[in-house]
RNA sequence: GCCUCCGUAGCUCAGGGGAUAGAGCAUCGGUUUCCUAAACCGAGUGCCGUAGGUUCGAAUCCUAUCGGGGGCACCA
C-alpha cells in the first residue's frame, strides 16, 4: 500500500473519533485531502481538511485541525505534526516509513509502481502515428511515435491492457496517385518524354523507387496497358513505402499489435457484409442516416457537429469520412473498452464528427482524441524544413539517424502535447548538461558503476566483457540484504521521498496521458541521486551502512530504468 | 466569423483551487590526493498577457479582452 493510502486511513481514523467523541459536527466524513506541500519546510504531507470543512462544521479551522491532531490514532508512520497557517496540517513521516518504500522497491524491482484498472475500463486500443504509406515520414510523425509508444508504456504499468494500432490509409486517391506518379517516373527513367502527371507526388524518393522497378525488372512494364501498370506500381510503391516505415517505427523502438489495412474495410465476408456496410447498418438502425442531394448523410448534427457529413457521395465514391466510421466500428466490434486516438492539432476540425459517430452507435465518450500541438525543426536557433543534402523535408529516419533514439524521444516527450515543440537539431545532439537525457542516463550509470566497482574482483569485468548481466551482479553483490534504517542523512531519506512518489506519478500521469511528466520525475530523481553521490560517500564506508547504501543506490537504479523505460529511452549501464 | 491550444524568470518550460510561484538552460563565483566533474554547491531575476467575477483562499475556475500557433470540403 503506498503512502498517501495509509496516510488516508490515519487521517480517516481521526476524523472518525472526532466524529464520534462529539467534538466535531458534520453530516459526514470529509476527504482527508491530502496534498505534497510545495514547500518542504511545510512537511512530507499536508491536510487541508480543516480548511475545506470549516464552513459546515462552523468551526475555527485552527480549531478543527487541533481536533483532528488530538484524534490521530497510533501509527508508526508518522513522526510529527503541525498546525500551520490558516489551519494546514502539515506532517512529517517517520525514517521507518521510508525505510519501508525502499524496501519495496528492493522486492518489486521493475514491477515497483505498477497499478490495476478495473475490468471494463482496462482494454484501450492506442491508435496513433497512421501516416499515409505514399511518402516517407516527417519530423512530426516523430512525435506522435514517441508519444503513442510513452503514453502506452505509461498505461500499462498504470494497468491498463493497452493494443497499439497504426492504420494504414491504403485506399483511395491518394494511393493511386502514388501510383502514377511512380510508373509516369518509371517511364521517364527508360526514355520516355513524357510529363508528370498532374498533382503527382514529386519527391526524390518517387524517383528512387522508380529506379529500383527498373533495375529489378528493367522495361518489363513498359508495354502492358496503362490500368495494370498503374496497378502494378501501386503495390511495389505501397509495399516498398510501408517496408520503410515498418523500419524505421521499429528501430525508434515502437511495437505496434496492429497494421490495420484500410482496404480490409471494404472486403466483405462470407455473410455477404463488410465494416463498410455493418457501421452504416448499425447507424441507420438508430436514425442517424438519409439521403439527401443523391449522396449519403451521417446526422452528425444530432451530436453536436457543426454540419451533416457525407459519408457515400452522389457519384457513388466513399468518402474518406466513410473509412473511418467503418474503422471506429469495427475497432468497437472487437471489444475494446475505451478507443484513443492521437492526431496533430490540425485535424482538430476531425474531432467533432468523430466522437459523434460514437455517440450514434450508443458509446458516447468511448473515443478520446489527444490532439497534440505540432513540432518546428531549428537547427542553431534557425528553422529548417529542408534537408540540406536531399534538398527536401527532413524525414523522421534521418533525424534519429542524426539525433540517436534517446535524445530524440526523450526531447519529443519533455513536453506536454499541448505545447508545440521547437526541435533543435544541435541542441539534440549535444552531449552535455544543457541535454537533459544525459543528465538523467548519467546517473543510472554512476549507480551501474558503484555497483560494479563494489562487486568481488572479476565480476565487474565480466560484466564489462557481457559474460555476466548487471541484474546478475546486483542480485549476488545485494543477496544478503541490509538494516536500511541506518539510511538516515538528508539526502538518503530525500531520495526515497522521491521513490515512493513513482506509483501515484505513473497513474496520474496514465489518467491524465501524460507521460511527460515522467521526464520531469527522472530528472529529479537524478538529480537527488547526484546530491546523495556527493554528500553521502558509499564505497568503504562502514561495512554495514555500505551495504545499506548500495541497497539506496541499487533502488534509485531500478526507478530511475523503470522512469527511462516508460519513456522508451534506454538506461545505460555505463557511459 | 466560428472552433481549439498557448501566453509564468533573459531563454525553453513545469505547476491547472492551497502556504513565501518552481525547474532546466544561459550568466557570475566556488568545489576534484577519495565511488565517473556528463557531477555538486552558492548568487540574481517575476504586475503568472490585461480587466472583472466566484471563493476562506485564484497563476490555477468563470466572463470579457489583447497577442501568438493550428483548424474550419460530396480533399485525403
Amino acid at each position: 500500500m503506498q503512502i498517501r493510502e495509509q496516510l488516508e486511513t490515519v487521517i480517516n481514523d481521526a476524523l472518525k473519533n472526532a466524529l464520534a467523541g462529539g467534538s466535531l459536527n458534520l453530516e459526514e466524513l470529509p476527504e482527508a485531502a491530502l496534498e505534497r506541500p510545495r514547500d518542504e519546510s511545510n512537511g512530507d504531507w499536508a491536510s487541508t481538511v480543516a480548511l475545506r470543512v470549516a464552513k459546515p462544521a462552523k468551526k475555527n479551522p485552527r480549531e478543527i485541525a487541533q481536533l483532528i491532531v488530538d484524534h490521530l490514532p497510533e501509527n508508526d508512520l508518522i513522526d510529527s505534526v503541525e498546525i500551520a497557517g490558516p489551519g494546514f496540517i502539515n506532517i512529517r513521516l517517520t525514517p521507518v516509513s521510508y525505510h519501508a518504500v525502499l524496501a519495496d522497491v528492493l522486492k518489486q524491482k521493475d514491477q515497483y509502481g505498477k497499478g490495476e484498472i478495473p475490468e471494463g475500463m482496462r482494454y484501450v486500443n492506442l491508435e496513433y502515428v497512421s501516416a499515409n504509406p505514399t511518402g516517407p515520414m516527417h519530423v512530426g510523425h516523430g512525435r506522435w511515435a514517441a508519444l503513442g509508444d510513452a503514453t502506452a508504456r505509461v498505461m500499462r504499468h498504470a494497468g491498463y491492457d493497452v493494443y497499439e494500432e497504426f492504420y494504414i490509409n491504403d485506399a483511395g486517391v491518394q494511393m493511386d496517385l502514388f501510383g502514377k506518379s511512380v510508373a509516369c517516373r518509371y517511364l521517364q527513367i527508360l526514355g520516355q518524354d513524357i510529363p508528370m502527371i498532374e498533382n503527382g507526388y514529386g519527391g526524390s524518393y518517387i524517383k528512387d523507387i522508380a529506379q529500383g522497378v527498373v533495375d529489378r525488372d528493367g522495361d518489363k512494364w513498359v508495354a502492358v496497358d496503362d490500368d495494370t501498370r498503374t496497378a502494378e506500381f501501386r503495390e511495389i510503391a505501397y509495399s516498398e513505402m510501408l517496408q520503410l516505415m515498418k523500419e524505421t517505427l521499429a528501430g525508434f523502438g515502437n511495437k505496434f499489435d496492429c497494421w490495420f489495412s484500410e482496404r480490409s474495410l471494404y472486403i466483405e465476408g462470407p455473410d455477404g457484409t463488410s465494416p463498410v456496410s455493418r457501421s452504416i447498418k448499425a447507424m441507420d438502425e438508430k436514425g442517424y442516416v438519409y439521403k439527401e442531394d443523391g449522396a449519403m448523410w451521417f446526422r452528425s448534427t444530432a451530436f453536436g457537429d457543426e454540419k451533416d457529413r457525407v459519408m457515400i457521395k452522389e457519384n457513388g465514391e466513399f468518402t474518406y469520412f466513410m473509412s473511418d466510421v467503418a474503422y471506429h466500428y469495427d475497432k468497437l466490434s472487437r471489444g475494446f473498452d475505451h478507443l484513443i486516438n492521437i492526431w496533430g492539432a490540425d485535424h482538430h476540425g476531425y474531432v467533432k464528427r468523430c466522437e459523434a459517430m460514437l455517440d450514434a452507435w450508443g458509446r458516447p465518450g468511448a473515443l478520446e482524441v489527444m490532439l497534440g500541438q505540432l513540432v518546428n525543426l531549428y537547427r542553431e536557433g534557425e528553422v529548417v524544413r529542408m534537408s540540406k543534402r536531399t534538398g527536401e523535408m527532413i524525414t523522421f529516419a534521418e533525424l534519429i539517424d542524426e539525433v540517436g533514439v534517446d535524445a530524440t524521444r526523450y526531447l519529443m516527450l519533455s513536453r506536454s502535447s499541448d505545447q508545440p515543440i521547437d526541435f533543435d537539431i544541435e541542441v539534440a545532439k549535444k552531449k552535455d548538461a544543457s541535454n537533459p537525457v544525459y543528465y538523467v542516463q548519467y546517473a543510472h550509470a554512476r549507480i551501474c558503476s558503484i555497483l560494479r566497482k563494489a562487486a568481488p574482483a572479476g565480476e565487474a569485468e565480466a560484466v564489462v566483457a557481457g559474460t555476466t548481466s548487471m541484474d546478475e551482479l546486483i542480485e549476488k553483490l545485494l543477496a544478503d540484504g541490509a538494516d536500511l534504517s541506518l539510511l538516515t542523512h538528508e539526502s538518503e531519506i530525500a531520495l526515497m521521498r522521491k521513490m515512493s512518489e513513482f506509483g501515484e506519478l505513473v497513474s496520474d500521469a496514465a489518467r491524465d496521458r501524460a507521460a511527460f511528466r515522467l521526464t520531469h520525475y527522472a530528472q529529479d530523481l537524478a538529480a537527488l541521486f547526484h546530491q546523495f553521490y556527493t554528500n553521502c560517500h558509499v564505497l568503504g564506508e562502514d561495512k554495514e551502512l555500505e551495504k545499506a547504501r548500495l541497497n539506496l543506490a541499487n533502488g534509485t537504479r531500478i526507478v530511475l530504468a523503470r522512469a527511462l523505460d516508460l519513456l522508451g529511452v534506454s538506461a545505460p549501464a555505463q557511459m
